[in-house]
DNA sequence: ATCAAAACGTGCGATAATCGCACATTACTA
DNA sequence: TAGTAATGTGCGATTATCGCACGTTTTGAT
């Protein structure tokens, strides 16, 4: 489980809450209820030692056995929430995501960058634009996603190359860009114009704009974004349709955001 | 850490885990940044035991350090993700959600309980209506909340008398009930006419209307409110101008939810 | 209904990892 | 500058984790 040696590190590590959070980690949209030999098999452990972590989460509270197999409960939120309540960004982005999905009447969210993926933590949605539902904590590549392409542009370059040159470049969709040197072009030209406009990249007939987020320092700490179905609004037509409003929230938001220290 | 001695459990109990957890929920909105000893203390664990968590946490992507102290990452949110993903309950109620506040212009949220508090599980805010932000997975007591007491009620009466015994009864403002004979009144007023709503019981100038939400087996699997402010609406108003729309929600998410099993 | 295969719970000895004290070092404060 | 407090580190003792192996239960196919 460790990935490197980092010698003191190394002695300090404790195996068994690595193993917990990849056991929570094991459930999803497709997995609600699994056995134990189900999670031994997905975190990569022994039948025994998933056993004993499901038994302790069980114990806590996170987890309940139903009918011999193993559910998450509410209490894993709190998890996730020790998150939210600790950082203030989704609390700032969220009543503008808001009042920005209100006026427009389109889907709105917010994401910030980890790793090579963008992590939703807010969002306002006017009916279901995707097949899957993309709640908080949801987790798209950052490569093919209008805000993700704003958060990489925002890195250092060589940062953002390295990134995109890590990351797994899965073709969604016929659009899907997925040559390096195409990526990184874009996110030049990115860059340039201060915003990124996807056009069904992740999936058919959803097209998406995005803008970056800055805090009073002037750094890049999130992204904001419009996404709707490219049978209302051609990609073209998105910037001249929502950049304005976009960029008024991106102005307005960020003196509200103070940079760390 | 083990509350019971259960034999068997007792042995395959893993402390690292339970105290990894206990670290993460450390962090909240007044705590962002934590130093080893704070977080010894607030988990009750030996400074060294909370040290080696925050390494482990660290090490696996959960924690960054910032200038000596702790801060969660957006990793942490692929915890609460996973309940999120692997119950289909938020992603039903979302968009139920959504479209119910933009129709009323009212913020409206779903909930659900654990214990005794309920945890919001799909939310849509017009504006901030309470001083304290409530994203998904926020908790709040169930005994002083519209929805808190329609899930209440929807228990076993027993059961609901325990919890409301249990439970921390603490009043927020001079409207707050404390008394148990007056919540557990309410409660069958609540069971009797299918709805609560409460005046300004958790902040002043903050009320609210719930009903529960039904699966197809008749259970009650969580709530639905509507919460505005006093100066808008009085709290004997609620009812006329907000039940039917909530009922009518009610009502079209009931075959939509399955029952477990 | 019967049987095989798979999954589950359990016991236990060996091992390795956690534990927390004690010390050295580094901030921060008065 | 002295004193307080918090941090990082080393290490021996302890104990909790490990995973195999066994017996039992459930599943599912014939």
């Amino acid at each position: 489980m460790p990935p490197r040696n980092d010698a003191r590190t190394d002695r300090d590590f404790m195996a068994g809450l690595g193993k917990g959070l990849s056991v929570i980690e094991c459930f999803d949209e497709e997995n609600v209820l699994l056995s134990v030999s189900a999670v031994a098999a997905r975190a990569r452990l022994s039948r025994a030692a998933a056993r004993r972590c499901l038994l302790t989460l069980q114990r806590l509270g996170y987890a309940e056995l139903d009918g011999g197999l193993y559910r998450l409960t509410p209490r894993v939120l709190r998890l996730g929430f020790a998150y939210i309540a600790s950082n203030e960004l989704p609390d700032l982005l969220q009543p503008r995501v808001d009042q920005l999905s209100g006026e427009i009447h389109e889907s709105c969210s917010a994401s910030i960058l980890d790793g090579d993926e963008i992590v939703y933590i807010a969002r306002a949605a006017t009916k279901r634009i995707m097949t899957v539902a993309l709640g908080i904590g949801a987790r798209l590549p950052a490569t093919c996603t209008s805000m993700g392409r704003v958060l990489l542009a925002s890195l250092d370059p060589d940062e953002a190359a390295r990134r995109i040159a890590a990351a797994p470049r899965k073709a969604f969709t016929p659009r899907t860009m997925t040559r390096e040197e195409d990526l990184l072009r874009i996110l030049q030209q990115v860059r340039q114009q201060g915003y990124c406009v996807t056009d069904q990249e992740l999936e058919i007939g959803l097209v998406s704009i995005a803008v970056p987020i800055q805090n009073t320092a002037g750094k890049t700490v999130a992204a904001l974004n419009i996404g709707t179905q490219s049978a209302r609004f051609a990609a073209a037509d998105l910037s001249a349709r929502f950049l304005t409003k976009l960029k008024a929230a991106q102005k307005d938001l960020r003196p509200l955001i103070k940079s760390p220290g």
